[in-house]
RNA sequence: GGGCAUGUGGCGGAAUUGGCAGACGCGCCGGACUUAGAAUCCGGUGGCCGAAAGGCCGUGUAGGUUCAAAUCCUAUCUUGCCCA
């Protein structure tokens, strides 16, 4: 039989149209199927930035594939889709080009939407969120007075990280390094009155909860952990001299106390006013203590040289009595800890750089165990670090750090002088923003009442249709009269509106809640329908939200739990981060660079299935990759040898298909030729090998590549059985090899599944299953070697042993050579692999 | 400075448990088809020696453990990330 003319494989046409038959029938709507196994997939809620290239096609791609294949396997499969559409760029192109927030905010999810679908997505578009919809932010508001009632959110007046370029202040997560975590641009410090949520109460069971995250990458855990910074020590007192109060340090060494040659405090400390008051030392430290003031955290943090002035005033070491000098830095800062430290040159680095630049005292207090004598402090390189045995000490010398922190504790509590305690670094979570578009706080300001609650049944407090944006003045929404005039909900007396909106880290900190019960009008969500779906199973996203997203989810979740809405207390159980696609430079794919490649273009050219294959195949998924133009090409041609093979052997695929059951197939091994039974072999190890990539290791890189290695696998078939072109194995391995497929190129298998007369969708048909008999072999291939070196193999059948493997080794003409009459003086023998001649 | 990654052909990468290094793809070389090209198909492709059979070398570098090391250990360098 010659093969058939098969007409041309065409994407551009094929794929559409599947997307359209796949939209309109409804087919990847999720119900609630309690008889099957749940599985809720979700990649991390996109910014509608209107600008998708083919590097955020790759985690869309790696998360649809894990949705199409569970849904294979029998899992109903929740993989919904939305957006966290409030935030500052839609803000900033109001003011640049006149657009209303909502209509560029609309105009981008509908782009992103579109291309989204063009990429074969398999999304529930029935749950679709837009966060800044007031369906939506009701229910944010909503959380926000959970968090209120609870007591986790507070006003308060504090320094605050303040943003010139985006106008508004940013928590310290978004502000890291002393940068803005948007644009990147130095972030200033402020005093002002804004909303907090209590996250540090929960410092401790974030914590916790990171070591039951086992399916959580290492490094995420690590960077959350060195986020909250947990550190165990004490809370010492200083007695000032010659005044009343004392200053409080926080100290995790509290075992080098007595090599404490000063004290350092941060500009910004409560007493610095008091203990300088009438000193002559009074006008340089005012001088020092603005100048640093002045500079942002970000200079103050990369500043090499530590600076400081000296007090003129005095503080007590309460364990030594000893007197030491107070000091102004720019290296203590005022929010952590106590905003003052003692000075231990000897045993800490940065007190080390700063004791000799001023030339204070560095005096060894803690020497390394097991050897004697304390080195010269002169001559000391550099602090030792590390715990030791004590020296100087007065009573605690030659005891050991660590039961020297432990007696120095006792002691220190006991005069009432310190406290154990437990610092974070972690800060409490500032939620407001001064801005316009995102969901306003539902809190009112009454003259008699102060801050009181919207009631539950007024939300949402709706944004107004518009506010002056000028990206300055403050609050946009203060300058709206009929929004911020109200009246109080308790008194009913005139009252105004909080004006400003909250972060929008707190939408997207409960969005895949809502997923699971989008349309509810009465509630967030419904408990029983989050106890069926809640946690996420798998969840996709950039290790940039790291400590930000991640975090705060956390609290929430674990805040969740508290209240019983939720199950379990940890909202993501398998946390996959997916790696960049550079562009083909080799350079971070941006704007800037000139080096993007858009969705649309990428599909425009080459298909959605080939793009998909491409961003599979071209590397692991959590690294980074370049884009490559012949690269994709290749999955292309790939994917035209697919589409030319099956049309051209349809037959066999038809007559196999509903006829003949694998078991069949297998009953008759015996009947079938040395090369229909190779052919089976490979088709069902493959079978084997991506369901455990696509159920386990998520390298589909390599499964990607068992596909093509079928497809040559076949192709070598018939290149080689001509007359077997309506042998049932060949059918099977059709549509083994179709199915296979199905979850990495969605368009082409469907099109050729209905082509080739299958029945509904591939994508609604049962993954296939391997053939413990299709895997039997009769032979199996050995490694023989030499001292270790391959030297050649040998067929064998299974089970083989020792003794006839090494007869059937020293026949071979590379094992004589190497033997050359040599005694063996030893055999290692591994069964079914490896037998290695020791001479 | 500390911690965690990372390093394999011309390129992207594979080798899941210590057991044939370089699967699969790209690129390149040769051939078929073609007036020619494109497309497609077939063959080759780590380096060195060799007509071939085959041999030697080879996974950043230097050591080590082992019958056997890309894989384990020690030191060191590169690049990246996090912390300071």
């Amino acid at each position: 039989m010659a093969p058939k003319e098969v007409p041309p494989y065409e994407p551009q046409s094929i794929e559409p149209k599947w997307q359209k038959q796949w939209l309109d029938s409804g087919q990847y709507v999720t119900r609630e199927r309690p008889d099957r196994q749940k599985f809720y997939l979700l990649e991390m809620l996109p910014y509608p930035s209107g600008d998708l290239h083919v590097g955020h096609a790759r985690n869309y791609t790696l998360g649809d594939v894990i949705a199409r294949y569970r849904r294979m396997r029998g899992y109903n499969v929740l993989h919904p889709m939305g957006w966290d559409a409030f935030g500052l760029p839609a803000e900033q192109a109001a003011i640049a080009r006149g657009l209303h927030p909502r209509e560029w905010t609309n105009a981008n999810i509908a782009t992103m939407r579109s291309q989204l679908r063009r990429l074969g997505t398999s999304y529930d578009w029935t749950r679709e969120i837009d966060s800044s919809s007031p369906e939506y932010y009701r229910w944010t508001q909503w959380l926000f007075l959970l968090m209120f009632r609870k007591g986790l959110a507070y006003k308060a007046e504090a320094t605050l990280n303040w943003c010139p370029q985006d106008q508004t202040v940013l928590a310290n997560e978004q502000a890291e390094g002393g940068v803005c975590w948007r644009c990147g641009s130095k972030v200033e410090r402020r005093k002002l009155s804004q909303w907090f949520f209590r996250i540090t109460q929960y410092a401790d069971r974030l914590l916790e909860g990171l070591d039951r995250l086992d399916a959580w990458p290492e490094r995420v855990k690590t960077m959350q952990r060195n986020w909250i910074g947990r550190s165990e020590g004490v809370t010492v007192s200083f007695p000032i001299e010659g005044d009343a109060g004392k200053i409080d340090v926080f100290t995790t060494r509290i075992d080098t106390i007595f090599g404490a040659t000063y004290l350092a405090i941060a500009p910004e400390h409560p007493l610095l006013a008091r203990i300088i008051a009438g000193k002559p030392e009074a006008d340089a430290v005012n001088a020092f203590a603005a100048s640093v003031k002045d500079k942002s955290e970000l200079d103050r943090a990369q500043l090499m040289e530590k600076q400081g002035v000296f007090t003129g005033a005095f503080a007590r070491n309460p364990l030594s009595g000893e007197r030491v000098p107070i000091w102004v830095t720019n290296y203590v800062v005022a929010e952590y800890g106590t905003g003052a430290v003692m000075g231990v040159p000897a045993h800490d680095q940065r007190d080390f750089e700063f004791a000799r630049a001023h030339d204070l005292q560095i005096r060894t207090v803690v020497k390394p165990a097991g050897r004697s004598g304390a080195a010269r402090a002169s001559r000391l390189p550099a602090a030792f670090l590390e715990d030791g045995v004590l020296v100087n000490s007065g009573a605690f010398t030659d005891r050991s750090s660590a039961d020297a922190r432990k007696a120095m504790t006792e002691k220190l509590v006991k005069a009432k002088l310190g406290t154990a305690s437990i610092n974070y670094k972690l800060r409490d979570w500032l939620i407001s923003r001064e801005r316009y578009w995102g969901a306003p706080i539902p809190m009112v300001l009454c003259p008699r009442d102060r801050y009181v609650p919207v009631p539950l049944d007024q939300l949402p407090v709706r944004l107004p249709p518009s506010a002056p944006l000028t990206g300055s003045q403050g609050s946009p929404l203060a300058h709206v009269p009929e929004f911020m005039n109200t009246t109080c909900p308790k008194c009913g007396g005139p009252a105004t509106r909080e004006p400003e909106t909250m972060d929008t880290f707190m939408c997207s900190s409960w969005y895949y809640l809502r997923y699971i019960d989008p349309q509810n009008v009465k509630e967030p969500w419904n408990v029983e329908l989050a106890r069926a779906w809640a946690p996420v199973d798998h969840y996709i996203g950039g290790i940039e939200h790291a400590v930000l997203h991640l975090m705060y989810a956390r609290f929430f979740y674990k805040v969740l739990a508290d209240e019983k809405l939720v199950p379990g207390d940890e909202p993501f159980l398998h946390l996959f981060n997916q790696g960049m696609v550079l562009g083909e430079n080799h350079e971070k794919m941006s704007k800037s660079r000139g080096n993007t490649i858009g969705i649309d273009e990428a599909v425009q050219k080459y298909g959605a299935d080939a793009l998909r294959l491409f961003e599979l195949f071209a590397g692991p998924p959590d690294d980074d990759f370049p884009w490559s133009t012949t690269g994709i090409a290749g999955l292309t041609r790939m994917l035209q040898r697919v589409w030319k093979l099956v049309l051209s052997n349809e037959d066999a695929l038809r007559s196999e298909r509903g006829r003949l059951a694998n078991a069949a197939l297998s009953a008759q091994g015996a009947k079938q030729s040395t090369a229909e039974s190779a052919l089976r072999l490979s088709v069902h190890s493959k079978i084997r090998e991506i369901d455990q990539e696509l159920s386990d290791r998520m390298h589909f890189n390599t499964s990607v590549a068992q596909i093509m290695t079928l497809l040559n696998d076949i192709e070598g078939f018939l290149a080689k059985n001509g007359e077997a072109r309506s042998s049932p194995v060949l059918g099977e391995a059709l549509r083994i090899l179709l199915l296979l497929l199905a979850p990495f190129a969605p368009h082409i298998t469907e099109e050729l599944w209905q082509r080739t007369g299958g029945e509904g969708s591939i994508h609604e048909q049962s993954w296939p299953q391997a053939d413990p008999g299709a895997l039997a072999r009769e032979t199996l291939t050995l490694v023989v070697q030499v001292n270790g070196k391959w030297r050649g193999t040998i067929q064998a059948p299974p089970g083989t042993d020792e003794a006839r493997a090494f007869e059937l080794a020293k026949n071979l003409d590379t094992v004589l050579a190497q033997l050359d009459g040599k005694p063996v003086r030893k055999i290692v023998f591994i069964k079914d692999k490896l037998i290695n001649i020791v001479t």
